[in-house]
DNA sequence: TGTACATCAGTGAACGCGCGTTCACTGATGTAC
DNA sequence: TGTACATCAGTGAACGCGCGTTCACTGATGTAC
């Protein structure tokens, strides 16, 4: 057990040991909590019990934070996709699974956005900072992209990167659609773009449903809305089976 | 010409005469240029020429200026979409049309979004303060959502009714799909909830374009992520004529 | 038609707030010899 | 193994900023008699 002192045996000593991951930790639950403008560094600092300046060591500046508490609300929303699809049990029939996966994480998308509104919202929220640049499906030159992006880069671009890893959610999507195709429940020439499109309409729906028109409808018809969007949108997509 | 003198001869006097408008109309520019965040009352004030002050004379506090630019911002998207709509001149295939003007209120949308990127931001903004209630078509009852909406209605409820000429946008989209729907482009029995559908589809969209994993795409891709999304919604949605 | 007076629509100074950020600093840590 | 010293990771006070909002006020307007 000795191996293992590092971080327990440093917490309360002068030398915090852990502190970027702390105020992380610290900033992503005032985002959990009250959305990217609750993201405050001082306050962020407070919580972890040290003085604001400190996160001057581990942040150039609140946009970094920021961004840091961006990319793993994404993250999260990645794991709530996942841990709803791993909750589905094949049936042996694998079209039919194919398609009932795409309902459950589009419902699963919709349900993070409401119940973890905050953390939708820090996401998705205009940070200035760009995000890795997603990869969708029509576009088959993938260099281009990965060129233009670094290019594009801001002053400190070593936590950006292109590659699917950083955006897990999306990465979750692609396998969905292809696995339609696979299934013969998605025409091949349908592919390309099915994945945004999929994306546009769960993430278009969570956006109505918190801040739009449709933020203030009682709760029976918002999820019957949710349930006919998603249907919808499935029947719209795949071949009957 | 004696008659309109009201406005002009005010114009310069001690007493403004339209200072709400003229608050207004700064406070959506500062919106147009800034998105909802540069919607600062003081500033909306200074443009004008007037005291700080002065502008609780018509506005309550700032949550009501900034709902009034939120409501301004959703009417100038609707004449976006009307005045795209009116450009397209009839074939005399009225089914076509239909399916036509749905392309086109979609491409429409999306220019809002990435045109008038600061409005867009503005009309969909979480404010806090409720929108009128949209009455999608798949909810038959109107009137209770009427009810429930009054009930949960702020202090000063008057500036907000559940009337569909408060949400212009969404009623053009009504418009579109019950034309599909006249010109047997829409099966009756996928006309519920097209609507939401549609518009999820492209709000989505024009999110994850401005502030999302699509942010970064260099332009031709985005055009074609654009088109072939639209593309595809429709062609769900549609059958083939 | 003039006048007194209530009301309306402005003014300007000030308040408190909390933020991001900087500064000069100091205690703890790790490393070269 | 001990020691000198560079470097690292914190501290606390302070700055400037601009905001929303309140206060006591005053000049302009409109109305009753």
């Amino acid at each position: 057990m000795e191996g293992v002192t590092t971080l327990d045996s440093r917490r309360g000593s002068y030398h915090h040991g852990d502190l970027r991951n702390a105020l992380c930790e610290s900033a992503i639950e005032l985002a959990r909590q009250g959305g990217p403008g609750a993201v405050v560094l001082r306050e962020a600092a407070r919580r972890v019990g040290v003085s604001a300046t400190a996160a001057y060591r581990h942040f150039t500046n609140h946009s970094e934070l920021m961004y840091a508490v961006k990319r793993r609300a994404l993250d999260e929303l990645a794991t709530a996709l996942r841990s709803a699809l791993d909750r589905d049990a094949p049936t042996g029939d694998d079209g039919a699974d194919a398609v009932r996966d795409v309902y459950t994480a589009g419902h699963a998308y919709i349900g993070f956005a409401l119940t973890e509104t905050g953390l939708f919202r820090s996401a998705f929220t205009h940070s200035g900072w760009p995000l890795p640049v997603a990869n969708p499906s029509s576009i088959t030159d993938l260099s281009t992209i990965t060129e233009q992006a670094s290019i594009a880069e801001p002053p400190r671009p070593d936590w950006v990167t292109t590659n699917h890893t950083d955006l897990p959610a999306y990465g979750i999507l692609v396998r969905l659609m292809d696995e339609l195709v696979t299934t013969g429940r998605l025409a091949p020439a349908r592919r390309d773009g099915a994945d945004v499109l999929a994306w546009s309409t769960v993430h278009g729906l969570a956006n109505l449903l918190l801040d739009g028109p449709l933020a203030r409808l009682p709760e029976h018809h918002r999820q019957a809305a949710i349930d006919r969007t998603i249907d919808l949108m499935v029947a719209g997509l795949v071949t009957p089976g």
